[in-house]
DNA sequence: AAATTCTCCTGAAGGC
DNA sequence: TGCCTTCAGGAGAATT
């Protein structure tokens, strides 16, 4: 599932192809994604070339002079670059024409969500409360400490909220929390500041390696050439169910919390 | 304000 | 071989 190190993996490999071309065309054949694609990108965007594509959080962003639009790839979404005239298979849903090529948006779940941004992107609603970015400044341990404070909510879903920091999802969280040899049940407040230090730096570390591997291969996660990423190999506990824990040999154990399976080793994180 | 539940969707996997 | 059921999940919206 595209999480910030598949998106911004996507981001780097679709940069090159797209930025400062012309967009020539908009074709929707499928417009009934999280929400209605909107109309604005069709009325506006052709003879618009694309100044910048900017990643916040799991959002991409593609600035051109009259606006911004913004793709989401919720959780079976992914993007492709194709020569013009490559016929859509079943769930490529939109392509935008840059001229001689295509950008191509494949989501057999239909979670993705493309829409107009207008001229501060940021300012979108689904932007504007976004917290901080964990791999730019003005993330860190006083942060996540300030923000818990006094709150009962489990560590591993508070982590997984957008609103304290963006980026981590399902795979991510328990990896980082694992790393950082903390229980997922724990509750936020409860931690002291020695380990929100570990879990924001095991935060770090977990996000920067993946973008590093070229973002995990899950399912239907698939980079911009087509080729998929090879972090999977390199996830300590995220599907590892009954195998044993790579640091202490124990079975990993998985449980459901807040309708997600967290996945943990009951020796190692307490 | 905070916490919890619901919701969208369909492919994959498991059971029989 | 095939049909049915269950699970997976990003994250906003609705509810408590």
């Amino acid at each position: 599932m595209p999480e910030l190190p598949e998106v911004e993996t996507s981001r780097r490999g679709l940069e090159p192809h797209l930025l400062g071309r012309c967009i020539t065309g908009i074709e929707v054949r499928q417009p009934k994604l999280r929400w209605p694609v909107s109309l604005e990108l069709a009325e506006f965007l052709p003879g618009e070339r694309l100044d910048a594509l900017r990643r916040r959080g799991k959002y991409l962003i593609f600035d051109t002079r009259v606006g911004s639009f913004l793709i989401h790839l919720g959780m079976s979404g992914s993007l492709r670059v194709l020569p013009a005239g490559v016929l859509p298979e079943k769930h490529d849903h939109l392509d935008i024409a840059f001229g001689g090529v295509n950008l191509r948006l494949r989501d057999p779940r239909r979670f993705a969500a493309v829409l107009w941004a207008g001229s501060e992107p940021l300012k979108h609603s689904l932007l504007k409360s976004l917290g901080p970015e964990p791999l730019e400044p003005g993330f860190d341990a006083e942060w996540l400490i300030k923000k818990a404070k006094g709150r009962r909510l489990a560590i591993k879903p508070f982590i997984m909220d957008s609103k304290i920091l963006v980026g981590v999802g399902n795979i991510y969280a328990n990896e980082a929390l694992f790393r950082a040899g903390i229980h997922p049940e724990r509750a936020a407040g409860d931690l002291n500041k020695a380990e929100y230090g570990h879990l924001a730096q095991a935060i770090v570390e977990v996000l920067s390696k993946a973008i590093e591997a070229g973002g995990t291969s899950l399912r239907d996660f698939v980079r911009e050439d087509g080729r998929p990423g090879y972090f999977a190999q390199e996830l300590d506990v995220y599907g590892r169910t009954g195998l044993p824990c790579v640091r202490c040999g124990t079975l990993i154990e998985q449980r459901p919390q807040a309708q997600r399976s967290s996945y943990l080793c009951p020796r190692c994180q307490r």
